[in-house]
DNA sequence: TACATTACTGACTGACCAGTCAGTAACTAA
DNA sequence: TTAGTTACTGACTGGTCAGTCAGTAATGTA
């Protein structure tokens, strides 16, 4: 082995905080917090261990970090959305759906799920940070959508609050399954068809009779 | 300390194999496997270490035991169930889910979904046990149900293989939830609702329109 | 009561890893 | 070119924990 490095070392202040954030979440998410190394993460992100600690305080406070980092950008979209839609309650839920599972699906920020879920137990200030600033603006966005729909006629009468989580855990769980069971080979068979079905039942269970199709 | 303890020292060779499994499967629950020690792991179940690794190899084997002892009975029931019963595909389904969510929710089997989705990209092959043993015998029951219920004409069309992961998804969900943020004082806000609204939503959005209320 | 068997104990070891810090080399300003 | 600054490195340390094993005590048997 011995390899001299034939890329000759930079020094690259701006990049390396975020580039660590993504090493350190991509690993997080794969291995658990307490089985990730932290040599493993900086040198992902091309640096070594000692410059981790140049921009981190501990192996904690990058958790915390990649949490923070990681999810505020998606609910400001999901804002966006909400504020700028002038369709009906119904597409409009299906959009912000649809968007969630897009960006969930198609990024590294989908594991945040699934590390929140695995390592809640074990930074309960961290999980209260996510509830407050994830969870319950998540919550608020969808129930917007909701009470819209209701509110319009659209949809039957709801309980809201418990239809809230309802419709959320199926995108929740089918981002959550990518990153843990999904890699064994036992992956849903077909997200696409899977989000479909979804949509068609949930449409389905929340409209009003009046307007069918 | 040096607490001399009074209950004195007892030979219990049939007794500490389930308990340390279950010491074991909730310390895995709430720390997560890397995090847990078997020390504390003995401890709970009221031995030393050193008695923990007369029945067990290694702490990957522990692991392992977890999984298998935990989940079998489960499918059992749901298995007797499904022959057993003899009313329409609306109430089997509904049956199987509060049935379900009602073993889950009041065991520590609960969070073995949990362990599992944590864990799983750090034991390939348990994952691989889980799914072939418990996902996909779970996935086959409720096919079953829907298939039932699609032939006799009481459910719309589905797509049944999607169709599965979609009805499953948000009682994993809620398990999941009960061992993760549920304990940080975030906890969906009443699960009896939830599964009230989930059963009204789901069963609104699969049913055949012919047969109103 | 004495001896044999074995379930159980806990101090010990070696590996591993978070966190440190003295030293190195990339960049900068003169 | 040189001297000064600082981003970066990696060998090292101290603590932790999985796994071991020589010893202890509970139970069985005579």
């Amino acid at each position: 082995m011995t390899t001299t490095s034939n890329e000759t070392r930079r020094r690259r202040k701006e990049a390396r905080p975020a580039e660590l954030l993504f090493a350190a979440l991509e690993l997080f998410v794969e291995r658990g917090f307490a089985a990730t190394k932290l040599e493993d993460v900086a040198s992902r992100a091309g640096v070594s261990k000692g410059t981790l600690y140049l921009y981190f305080d501990s192996k904690e406070s990058l958790f915390k970090a990649v949490i923070e980092q990681g999810i505020l950008p998606l609910l400001d979209e999901g804002e966006q959305l909400l504020l700028q839609h002038r369709d009906n309650a119904r597409s409009l839920l299906q959009e912000m759906i649809m968007r969630w599972w897009q960006i969930l699906g198609g990024s590294a920020l989908g594991g945040i799920p699934k590390l929140m879920i695995s390592e809640a137990g074990n930074f309960p200030d961290v999980a209260t940070y996510y509830y407050d600033n994830v969870i319950v603006r998540g919550r608020e966005l969808m129930r917007q959508a909701l009470q819209r729909g209701v509110n319009a006629g659209e949809f039957r009468p709801l309980d809201i609050d418990s239809t809230i989580d309802v419709v959320m855990a199926p995108v929740l769980m089918l981002a959550v399954w990518r990153y843990s069971l999904g890699p064994c080979g036992c992956g849903k068979q077909d997200p696409q068809a899977y989000m479909q079905t979804y949509l068609d039942i949930l449409m389905n269970g929340i409209l009003n009779k009046e307007q069918h199709k």
